[in-house]
DNA sequence: CAAAATACTTCGATAGTCGAAATATATGGA
DNA sequence: TCCATATATTTCGACTATCGAAGTATTTTG
């Protein structure tokens, strides 16, 4: 036994694994019932957090290519979810702003899923709450050396909602 | 401080989004070093541990429709990763086997993040390791209420080859 | 001021995904 | 037996995400 740590490793690759799907398909769902694409809707997250953020700092955050990221702003701009607006600092730039409409759509969504989380989470005792957050963040460091660009929360709008009306 | 579970709660999901990004950069890399899309080599792990297995099947532990499983395969297939074969039995049915070139393919990911995981893991103590192990699941139980389908390791193929060699 | 760098968009290509329609086979009565 | 219905899969058409390369506009540098 003590020498199969293999058992333990397979646990929790399996565990987070489960935890990959579901938060996957959260992510689905909820970028759907915001009548968005999960893609499309990091972006807009972004935008809400850092307003007036540019494409290429969005690229750099999100670790996709520019042209990508004009192609997401396109179609969040067609929705009117989100405004370019030309630096007057520097001309090359442009500034993505949310709009009303834009914030509307983060609020509005539902999130079967992170609502489940967050009341499983709440009911918890003062400690294990300490020790599942200690945990989690220790996973995540053996998992990510990176300066850890972006850690957009989760889905921001919906935190302080589901947190406060407790 | 009791009275504000928001921070710990925006602490774990920010860890949360950590592991997530983590999980799928590595996922991509793999991916690429063994040649394949992220997709198709999620098809092959799990062709890899139910050799045989039906579209169908796939579809459902996937959880994508079976015409995308059809293209999915398509590309294996083109790949001489894994082989389709009539069944016998049902001749509606198709069979997805492994190749051997599909196994070597599965095995010689090089796979950076996940080495990084397994050897961070084996330094920490038993206890430690028990009791991350316990958070991870009961993350994932919180969110993830679905009978689970799909809990195909994460890199089936690299667990065993980084556990071992220790 | 000309050359190089930078910010962004456009264009063309590939992959994943879906739903609907098509095809082949199986199964269950009458 | 034969037909209607159900099931397994593929094909087809459409959309999104993503990339790299090329193009445009602007700034910085020498």
């Amino acid at each position: 036994m003590t020498d199969t740590p293999h058992d333990r490793i397979d646990d929790s690759l399996v565990a987070l694994r489960r935890i990959l799907r579901a938060t996957e398909s959260f992510s689905r769902e909820l970028a759907q019932s915001a009548g968005v694409t999960p893609a499309q809707l990091r972006v807009l997250q972004i935008v809400e957090q850092r307003d007036g953020v540019t494409p290429k700092a969005l690229a750099q955050q999100m670790r996709v290519g520019q042209a990508t990221v004009t192609s997401l702003v396109d179609k969040l701009v067609a929705g009117e979810l989100v405004r370019r607006q030309p630096s007057e600092v520097d001309r090359r730039q442009t500034h993505v702003m949310i709009t009303g409409r834009g914030r509307d759509c983060l609020k509005q969504a539902p999130d079967a899923q992170q609502q489940r989380f967050v009341r499983a989470f709440r009911q918890l005792a003062d400690w294990e709450q300490a020790q599942l957050v200690a945990s989690l963040e220790r996973v995540a460091a053996m998992l990510d050396t990176e300066p850890s660009e972006a850690s957009t929360v989760l889905v921001a709008g919906q935190i302080d909602s589901a947190a406060r009306d407790g």
